[in-house]
DNA sequence: GTGTCGTCCTTTTTT
DNA sequence: AGGACGACAC
């Protein structure tokens, strides 16, 4: 299996356990180094397979990498320790909920239920939710606890944010009310568990002997602390990652962890894999010389033997709807050459652009497919079956009772609802609990629901999952209620998909969405060969496995002390190889195939594809291609405002980041690559009007093949070496602030030959790339202008005040050379 | 309790 | 422009 990867790769496979840092280009084989290093730990007898803790970031790289984990070894994946960070802290806390101060039943908030809470619990503190709107708050919270922080510890001096860490605190007392723990508490309770716990913390510290992480890049604050803190012990941390690559800072991940982790912990040991087997060179060279523009890189060249290929086609058209006609043009031509539709890709910097290139597809009959919107655990009518489910284990979860407490309605009004809600507060008790304490119509129907709800809960006991989710949907009256509804027949068909779904999990016996493998039946997680290798993986590291897992039992003993836990203990350690698994035996006991699967429903939303199956065009945001390849890839809307978008120019470093982001999309293809742009176009019902992208001048021409007149427009951004510095705090972006006059301004009609339109008001023209004078930001350039009539917009990129939105109307501009 | 109208917002997104 | 959500009326 070694025989095959090249020298870089091979070296990182074998490294020997120590700390490592492996920089992996895009298209190098990092997955395949991942599993082959696994792989390889394995069979030379270094680390049994359990031994070995793999991190990833999505389902999906979880599913691939025991996929490719099971093709390279006959064992058994089930149980294997690999899994998404959120999946595998709720394997943890699963085992350890007592330890951890959760319910045995808690349940997982996804961001829609994290939402959901966080209104309804302003609503009923009377917090005004003008001010404190539901969306800052939540990401404050999860701000917070990605940092690690609890209430207690969050900086805050001005009264607003003293009035956020006190929601912040009154949502946390709310969630323990009600047992439910959102996404990342998940990681946080699991971080503060280790820390806390020296039995625990030390068990898994000495039982996880190597650790890989997947997109290192991407890892926030908390998530690098939970990875050194198991590291703590002893296990080496083996790190794959690609800084150039990072594009999900705006949701907290921190490529300075790679640096760090390569100052604190790899020091000497990086390897580099620049060996690209995807691209052809002119691709390969264009993402290169694009890249190179960023700064603080760990630096990396890819390469490859591939030959140059073709050149990157460009091409610039009017409008955004002539350019989707000539993209579906080319794609046509591509199809008939004989390319599979599933080979070519559009990709585009926002799902907004996708609406002209479906239509386009649409009207020339070409079949496609979007990737985006809403997968299948977040549509309604799942979710309210979901409800119901979470409510037969933990009725006391008042997100899901107010979701299906009147749905389908059942005579219980707003009116009644806020009863309750007052009552169930002033007892400080749950909305089930308090159901009976209503009184008059809507309380007798209270009480009915409530029943139902118990009733079902028994029921929930006996029948088997399919089952018991079947009953549910029709005693809950949600089958009625859509067999009744117009368009209800997509909804009901997805009810079945759900008794589906929940068919083929308690078939697999599948474990909180870690899908067990489809493979020769080994000796499962810790029978007695697999404590052979343990003991001989602790041998070869030169420790007594034995030994070292003593006081595990021991704190197991003391914690055996309640009857729950000892239970779970005794019985599984029949089967276990020693006390080095009666730790984790109330996992394996402790979860009902209910609470499994609804944590699996929670942590996995499911498939956010259209319809699977035929052979259709892609279509996507580049966030959504990454870790993806096509044979051809158009790359559309390439134009300042949008690729970089506008408002990343607010942020710090967000050219960077975008930058990475075109990065990625570039690497995304393997023999065309297609990089389109529209003069103009509708966005948010003006039409827009915009310059070619920055980034195509910072391709080299020599890779490029212009398709279209290329303009000589100067170069969009005057000031490109400042245009990343953006002005903190000014947000000229929001609706109607400062310059809420209307402008008069008027588009100026454009002669079919020019390029760069403009647009008049008053006695000044305006036109793209101009340059002007503002009296308080000094000079810049004119990078898009928007809007006509009563307020045409510019969005100007200034000399040194950052990237400004003005009312043409009412800033006093003067218009100056350039 | 349901249906309609108006208002607001619009970068990217996984768990 | 277009969709989602909330307020208001029947």
């Amino acid at each position: 299996m070694i025989e095959k990867l090249n020298p870089e790769q091979q070296a990182a496979v074998t490294l020997p356990a120590q700390h490592a840092l492996v920089l992996a280009g895009a298209g190098s084989g990092k997955t395949r180094v991942l599993t082959t290093r696994m792989a390889w730990l394995i069979q030379t007898g270094q680390a049994s397979p359990h031994a070995l803790l793999a991190v990833t970031f999505t389902n999906k790289s979880a599913r691939e990498m025991l996929a490719r984990l099971s093709a390279l070894l006959p064992i058994n994946t089930r149980g294997l320790w690999v899994g998404t960070f959120h999946g595998l802290c709720n394997r943890l806390l699963r085992a350890h909920y007592r330890d951890a101060g959760l319910a045995q039943t808690f349940q997982i908030l996804d961001t829609a239920d994290q939402l959901a809470a966080i209104k309804r619990l302003l609503k009923a503190s009377g917090i005004d939710d003008e001010k404190y709107p539901p969306r800052e708050v939540q990401r404050f919270i999860n701000g917070a606890k990605e940092e690690g922080l609890r209430p207690d510890a969050v900086e805050a001096h001005d009264p607003y944010r003293l009035r956020m860490v006190e929601i912040y605190r009154l949502y946390q007392a709310q969630c323990e009310r009600e047992s439910v723990v959102d996404f990342a508490e998940l990681l946080l309770r699991c971080y503060e568990l280790l820390q806390r716990n020296a039995p625990i913390r030390e068990h898994y510290q000495r039982r996880f002997r190597h650790i890989l992480v997947d997109e290192f890049q991407d890892t926030n604050a908390l998530q690098y602390r939970w990875l050194t803190l198991l590291a703590a012990g002893g296990a080496p941390i083996f790190a794959v990652g690609d800084d150039d690559q990072s594009i999900y800072a705006f949701r907290g991940a921190n490529v300075g962890n790679m640096a760090d982790f390569e100052r604190d912990y790899a020091r000497g040991t990086v390897i580099r894999l620049e060996q690209n087997y995807r691209s052809y060179g002119h691709i390969l060279d264009s993402a290169n010389a694009l890249i190179a523009h960023n700064t603080a890189r760990l630096g990396k060249n890819l390469w490859t033997e591939q030959g140059e290929g073709e050149p990157v086609r460009v091409v610039e058209q009017p409008s955004d709807m002539l350019e989707a006609q000539w993209v579906v043009d080319e794609i046509k031509s591509l199809i008939g050459e004989g390319s599979l539709r599933r080979e070519i890709a559009v990709l585009y910097r926002s799902n907004a652009q996708s609406r002209v290139i479906e239509h386009a597809l649409f009207s020339t009959g070409i079949p496609y497919k979007v990737y985006g919107g809403l997968r299948f655990f977040e549509r309604q009518e799942v979710k309210h079956a979901l409800a119901y489910l979470r409510l037969m284990d933990n009725p006391d979860d008042d997100t899901s009772w107010l979701r299906v407490v009147n749905f389908p309605t059942r005579g219980i009004g707003a009116r009644t609802l806020e009863q309750l809600s007052d009552l169930a507060r002033e007892r400080g008790t749950s909305l089930h609990k308090a159901a009976h304490l209503v009184g008059g119509k809507g309380g007798g129907n209270l009480l009915k629901f409530a029943a139902m709800i118990e009733s079902m809960a028994h029921e929930a006991q006996v029948l088997p999952l399919p089952e018991l989710i079947e009953h549910v949907v029709h005693h809950s009256g949600l089958l009625t209620h859509y067999q009744s509804e117009r368009e209800g027949a997509d909804r009901l068909e997805n009810l079945q998909e759900l008794v589906n779904a929940a068919a083929v999990f308690a078939g697999e016996e599948n474990f909180e969405g870690l899908p067990a493998g489809r493979m020769v039946e080994l000796p499962a997680a810790g029978q007695a060969d697999a404590a052979g290798d343990f003991a001989a993986a602790g041998a070869a590291a030169g420790s007594d496995a034995a030994g070292a897992v003593a006081p595990v039992s021991d704190a197991v003993a003391g914690d055996a002390a309640d009857p729950g836990a000892a239970a779970g203990a005794a019985s599984s350690a029949d089967a276990l190889p020693g006390a080095a698994d009666l730790i984790e035996a109330g996992a394996r006991q402790g979860m009902s195939p209910l609470a499994a699967f609804l944590s699996h429903a929670s942590l996995e939303a499911g498939d956010n594809q259209a319809q699977a199956g035929q052979d259709a065009v892609q279509l996507m945001t580049v966030h959504a291609a990454k870790g993806l390849e096509f044979d051809a890839v158009f790359i559309t809307g390439v134009e300042e405002g949008l690729f970089p978008h506008e408002n990343s120019l607010m942020e710090q470093s967000g050219l960077e980041e975008e930058r990475r982001l075109m990065y990625v999309a570039i690497t995304r293809a393997r023999q065309r690559l297609y990089l389109t742009l529209a003069q103009s176009r509708m966005l948010h019902g003006q039409t827009r009007y915009a310059l070619r992208s920055r980034f195509l001048d910072e391709i080299p021409e020599e890779h490029l093949k212009w398709l279209s007149p290329k303009v000589r427009v100067p170069v969009s951004s005057a000031w490109a070496g400042t245009a990343d510095v953006a002005s903190g705090g000014w947000n000229a972006q929001r609706r109607g602030d400062a310059y809420g006059r209307p402008a008069t301004g008027q588009i100026a009609p454009r002669s079919p030959r020019s390029w760069a339109s403009g647009v008049t008001v008053g006695q000044q023209q305006f036109r793209i790339g101009q340059g002007v004078r503002h009296p308080k930001f000094g000079d810049g350039t004119i990078l898009s202008l928007s809007g006509s009539g009563q307020d045409a917009q510019a969005q100007i990129q200034f000399r040194d005040a950052g990237t400004k939105t003005l009312a043409l109307g009412v800033a006093k501009l003067e218009v100056i050379a350039g």
